[in-house]
DNA sequence: TGTACATCAGTGAACGCGCGTTCACTGATGTAC
DNA sequence: TGTACATCAGTGAACGCGCGTTCACTGATGTAC
């Protein structure tokens, strides 16, 4: 039709959001490319002006949802440090939110992929751990002052992300079946890091180790 | 081709066990019905002579994968009490080994369909949900004897599980692009999960609480 | 600054293909007598 | 116990449909002169 550099790009952008939306609620394999472009106001001819093919798309939705979610994470990260809260505090009781539960398609991409990204093309998966890899250093730059255990500030960051993500998605699992037990699962791991985040407090001993094996 | 009521029987499970696998591996919408009954060994005619629709299968799939799992995670427990173990130690050691994120077909389905059942039919979601409860209770009863919190070993159940499913999750997510990574992810999960429970241990402090909001 | 034309984003129909499902058929199973 | 026949699991071709991708075309953009 005739269209500006600008508006091709943009168009482009229009694409990508529609098919970042519509790739996590329904799956990769459940959307279409021509149900992609009407999405995303096209007819479905002009898609590949944009895209080699659509595992070329899913590369660069993955690549571009891991960068809002880094800026959105960074963002949160000083916003916190603004008003003097604990930016890790307030990263968690984002994380495991009833609300994060709901907005699959703006929430965190590390959640929103983590359980389709082992099947998506290569691109993909690189833009996943590149992605995982920076919001990791993130993370741990938020939990630094640990006392006691120098140079294990990453492995904390990643047990903690973890135990998030798959509360997490275990929550949005069966929020349609059970929508206390999903309630309950968020519950359960805010409790959880808490007593973590908190030692000393009575509820830091969670399971008690029997070592049987030794005797 | 004429076939006994037991053959009839035996082959349902075979298309069953072998839609476990694929439906794993690649996704219910990547396995077609024709691949799917070709792996069973049928021709693909068949099918709606055991199952209404894919989606029945689904859920034949789901509820069939629970009870095995659920199952197996009996199992364990019963073997690592006959040794002397501690059946919760054994079952996290199991649950994060490299060996168990390389079986996603014969692995946990609790984490094996996390990432999808979001998606699939009301069927899978229910069974999903009864056998998520069933083992649950399961895992609660192996971290009973816990000290000072009475009551709250469902929480513990749950947290615990979001922690292991989750780190298995993203660790099967970034093993091909990442192997390295992969790896760090489960024994970062491991670590936080031994201090978690081996109290007093100087690795109980994970992250310190600097509670900036009240002053 | 004004005209001529190459570029290329977007259109919409078409391609071959594999999907989930249906169908008429086959023939051993297993029941009725 | 032996024969007649209804049942129904399995066959393999076919159905309409939507998939990812290609194509000839359109026409405003934006460059060359």
């Amino acid at each position: 039709m005739g269209v500006s550099k600008e508006q091709a790009a943009q168009n482009r952008r229009a694409i990508i959001a529609a098919a970042d939306k519509l790739f996590r609620e329904r799956g990769v394999d459940g959307v279409g490319l021509v149900e992609l472009s009407r999405a995303a106001g096209f007819t479905p001819g002009g898609f590949y002006n944009h895209f080699k093919s659509k595992d070329d798309l899913v590369a660069a939705v993955v690549e571009e949802a891991m960068e809002r979610g880094g800026a959105a994470f960074a963002g949160r990260i000083e916003s916190a440090q603004a008003k003097g809260d604990d930016p890790l505090e307030a990263a968690i009781d984002w994380y495991l939110s009833e609300a994060h539960r709901a907005d699959i398609d703006v929430g965190c991409p590390l959640s929103g992929f983590m359980g389709d990204i082992r099947r998506l093309g290569e691109g993909a998966r690189k833009a996943y751990v590149a992605g995982l890899t920076e919001n990791l250093g993130r993370f741990e730059s938020i939990i630094k002052d640990s006392e006691g255990e120098p140079g294990q500030n990453r492995a904390k960051a990643i047990a903690l992300l973890s135990e998030m993500a798959g509360a997490l998605l275990l929550s949005r699992a069966v929020v349609n079946v059970d929508p206390g037990l999903a309630d309950e699962i968020l519950r359960s791991a805010r409790r959880q890091i808490s007593a973590l985040t908190a030692p000393g407090a009575p509820t830091t001993t969670v399971v008690r180790r029997r070592t049987a094996r030794g005797h």
